[in-house]
DNA sequence: TTTCGTCAAGCTGAT
DNA sequence: ATCAGCTTGACGAAA
């Protein structure tokens, strides 16, 4: 069982991911862009060894890695950092570190990528989005990533079926990759699994998300039906209500009442990412209890 | 050096 | 109507 954490690492501050204004990429030049992108990946590979040397071998990469990289205006600069032979060298080294280390990578795009909006531009953007993340992973021999529903409109069972449509089309080096979590709002864990039997798309579960929208016991019966639908290790969410227990906006640290989900979680082979404001101390401080 | 308005992007629900 | 919240505050012009 592998803990991880998303992104940001607060042990290593000031040093931190760049990003960039797409008026800075106009004003000083696509190079400028590559300079930031490879900045972030020298770092992506400090925050790696970190990780390594404190026995955290799950990790998070920020979709801003690359800031702005599949905007129209950026991508009409003509730069293709898939061809880029320093970026390449740099992907490569993080990819020949994860694989030596065994770790687990993975990605979260935005929550402005929508495969099922009713806006066919937004559509298209986020098909284009999450071919970048497939690159990516596939550049460093990276695991998955993660994405919601969204899209409801007013109307759960047309957005479901605009889901799978548009999911079942998508190229298949996004779907090698693509996994779909339940959310705090609309879609709750039965309906994911509806949509992966009719996408083949494995199911992240956030416990989170479950208490906020739906609150029933969890049942060995349910996880095990979640964890058929990979052939990898499955991965799970946990992460605690900041004022309440069903507070969507996420606390600190992990109370102690959640921690019994990892005890539930011991019999399975299951990675868990902790979603928490405190990052990866919080992660630390989670093993240590427990 | 610090402050603070602003930054590509969608959608939902609370206020 | 506005805005926090979400995977995440950081950029960068001006004081």
């Amino acid at each position: 069982m592998r803990l991880g954490y998303a992104c940001i690492n607060e042990s290593l501050k000031p040093k931190k991911f760049r990003s960039i204004r797409l008026k800075t990429i106009q004003t000083k030049g696509i190079d400028y862009l590559k300079y930031i992108v490879l900045e972030n990946l020298e770092f992506l590979l400090e925050v790696l060894e970190w990780n390594s040397a404190h026995d955290i071998y799950f990790y998070r990469i920020s979709s801003d890695i690359m800031p702005l990289i599949t905007h129209p205006e950026v991508t009409a600069l003509g730069w293709q950092w898939q061809k880029d032979k320093e970026v390449i060298d740099a992907l490569d080294k993080i990819r020949v570190f994860k694989l030596k280390e065994n770790m687990r990578l993975s990605m979260h795009p935005d929550q402005f990528t929508v495969l099922n909006s009713l806006r066919p531009d937004v559509v298209k953007s986020s098909m284009e989005y999450l071919v970048y993340h497939a690159d990516f992973l596939e550049a460093v021999s990276g695991d998955d990533m993660i994405l919601h529903v969204g899209g409801v409109y007013g109307d759960k069972p047309a957005a479901m079926m605009r889901f799978i449509h548009v999911a079942n089309s998508l190229p298949d080096k996004v779907k090698t990759y693509l996994r779909i979590e339940n959310d705090d709002k609309s879609y709750n864990i039965y309906e994911l699994l509806s949509i992966s039997e009719q996408t083949g798309l494995p199911v992240v579960f956030d416990f989170h998300h479950h208490r906020c929208l739906v609150d029933d016991h969890v049942t060995k019966d349910l996880l095990d039906k979640i964890f058929s639908t990979w052939t990898g290790i499955p991965k799970v969410h946990i992460s605690s209500g900041k004022r309440h227990p069903k507070d969507r906006s996420h606390s600190h640290y992990i109370d102690d009442d959640d921690k019994s989900w990892v005890y539930m979680l011991e019999q399975y082979d299951v990675d868990i990412m902790i979603e928490a404001k405190g990052k990866e101390k919080t992660l630390l401080k989670l093993r240590e209890d427990l």
